[in-house]
RNA sequence: GGAGGGGUUCCCGAGUGGCUAAAGGGAUCAGACUGUAAAUCUGACGCGCGAGCUUCGGUGGUUCGAAUCCACCCCCCUCCA
């Protein structure tokens, strides 16, 4: 094993990326030479989203220091839930539809890693290529007999299901945390796995199989969690008006990905390039002094969103979502060119085609999502909240028409300050 | 198997026969102010242009009238066995 050119978890400290581990001084020693360390990602849905991306980018970040990354997803977890922190006990999902999303996730798991071929190439596996051929017999022989329900039930990460009223939690559901312990000593076994990260709500699943790992092999592995991403003013990371923000970019395009980070709080944004960005701390650190030195709009949004959507959807994508969001904020829509508007569309700029020559706005604002409802409609047209090829709307009345629109093809309805939506006339 | 508690609009949560489309809070959206911020203020927040219509786990009753009463069913929780 070769020894590792800088230390971490210094690093990641100083990011603020370390919530909890275990034995600090004596994991720093120990990760002084190369180690192979896992994260796991279950399939509870098609895609990641940027919640994950965290534990993920922290993989990248051990393999750049010379750590072997192994990325394992959960087809057999995927199947049974995680309870920990969750306030109500989770609707199983269909195990062919787990398994297809298990492909998924390899994929886009996979981007973030190097597998090279060398010493540290990343590793992706799947939990369920273990778990699937044991017995319930044998599990519960020699795995279940190591694990004490009186201990299972003092970790925190049960402990509201277990005694708020109005809750409960499944067996199965209770029994994922072996599973994740087994998941740990089985990759102790096979690769020499001997560190896990995860979010700080995987803190009682880490150490679970820390134990586990202790009583099967006698072996000394080590956990490490990272703190969850919070927002300043207390609300939920990671959705918008949309939903959630997808790493899939057929999910989520690049240009709402990137808008979304272009629209990070004062409060989060440092914290965010810190978490999200490879950008070293003291280059985040000037960027906020000169922040706080200007006093009108700060950088660091900018730069977040370019730095991460360059991360996730690669220099075209980035290119496309800084196109869109110059047409748009920057420029009179009026001034776009044919081509512009081509490329908008596919650039992945919400778009609609609308079959005829002339439609209503309020069911054009309907159908293309902008609204809810003709009732919302009205609503948003009577707060002057709708405007189409920059020209607000002032009346429930007004049509679309394919003779006003732009290039004979195109319309842009904007709704709000943010939201902007393609109509393209057709045929 | 027995006893008890509960399922209300996105979430929490009031509401025990008409004054209830249903208090209050949160979230969300729009407008003003701004930096495509934050904070603040204003408005909206089941559907319908409207008269009005459809909602309170499900079905069926009682009643002039039910989220509220009755019966059965489904689901959740607690305790006992």
């Amino acid at each position: 094993m070769s020894a590792t050119s800088i230390n971490i978890i210094n690093d990641l400290e100083s990011r603020g990326l370390v919530s909890q581990m275990t034995s600090g001084d004596e994991l720093k020693t120990f990760l002084s030479r190369s180690r192979t360390l896992y994260s796991g990602f279950d399939p509870t849905a098609e895609s990641l989203h940027i919640g994950n991306l965290v534990p993920l980018l922290a993989l990248r970040r051990f393999q750049l220091a010379g750590h072997k990354p192994i990325a394992l997803v959960g087809g057999a977890t995927g199947l049974i839930g995680d309870p920990s922190f969750k306030a109500s006990e989770r609707q199983l999902n269909a195990s062919d539809v787990v398994e297809g999303w298990v492909e998924r996730l390899k994929g886009q798991v996979s981007q973030f890693l190097e597998f090279d071929g060398g010493a540290n190439s990343a590793i992706v596996v799947n939990n369920l290529d273990w778990v699937k051929g044991v017995s319930v017999l044998n599990f519960l022989r020699d795995v279940g007999k190591h694990f004490s329900v009186n201990a299972m039930i003092q970790k925190d990460s049960v402990k509201q299901r277990l005694e708020r009223e109005g809750a409960g939690i499944s067996f199965t559901e209770f029994s994922y945390m072996i599973l994740q312990s087994y998941d740990f000593a089985e990759l102790y076994n096979r690769y020499g796995c001997t560190l896990q990260i995860g979010g700080s709500d995987q803190w009682g699943n880490i150490t679970g199989g820390i134990d586990l790992a202790r009583r099967m092999y006698k072996a000394q592995v080590y956990g490490l969690t990272i703190p969850l991403v919070t927002k300043a003013d207390g609300q939920k990371f990671g959705k918008t008006e949309t939903g959630t923000i997808w790493l899939d970019a057929a999910k989520t395009s690049p240009y709402t990905f990137y808008q979304f980070w272009l629209n990070a709080a004062d409060a989060d944004v440092y914290t965010y390039l810190k978490y999200f960005t490879f950008l070293d701390v003291a280059t985040i650190h000037d960027i906020e002094v000169a922040d706080m030195a200007e006093r009108g709009k700060p950088q660091a949004q900018s730069i977040l969103a370019r730095e991460v959507t360059q991360l996730v959807h690669g220099a075209e994508g980035l290119a496309a979502a800084e196109r869109i969001s110059r047409a748009l904020f920057t420029g009179d829509t009026n001034t776009l060119s044919r081509e512009d508007c081509e490329q908008l569309k596919l650039d992945g700029l919400p778009n609609t085609l609308l079959i005829g020559g002339r439609k209503n706005i309020v069911e054009a604002l309907v159908e293309t999502g902008l609204a809810s409802s003709n009732k919302m409609a009205r609503e948003f047209i009577a707060n002057t909240a709708v405007a189409v090829n920059g020209a607000c709307v002032d009346s429930p009345d007004f049509d679309l028409r394919i003779e006003a629109s732009l290039f004979g093809k195109y319309a842009i309805i904007k709704r709000g300050k943010k939201m902007f939506h393609l109509v393209c006339f057709g045929a």
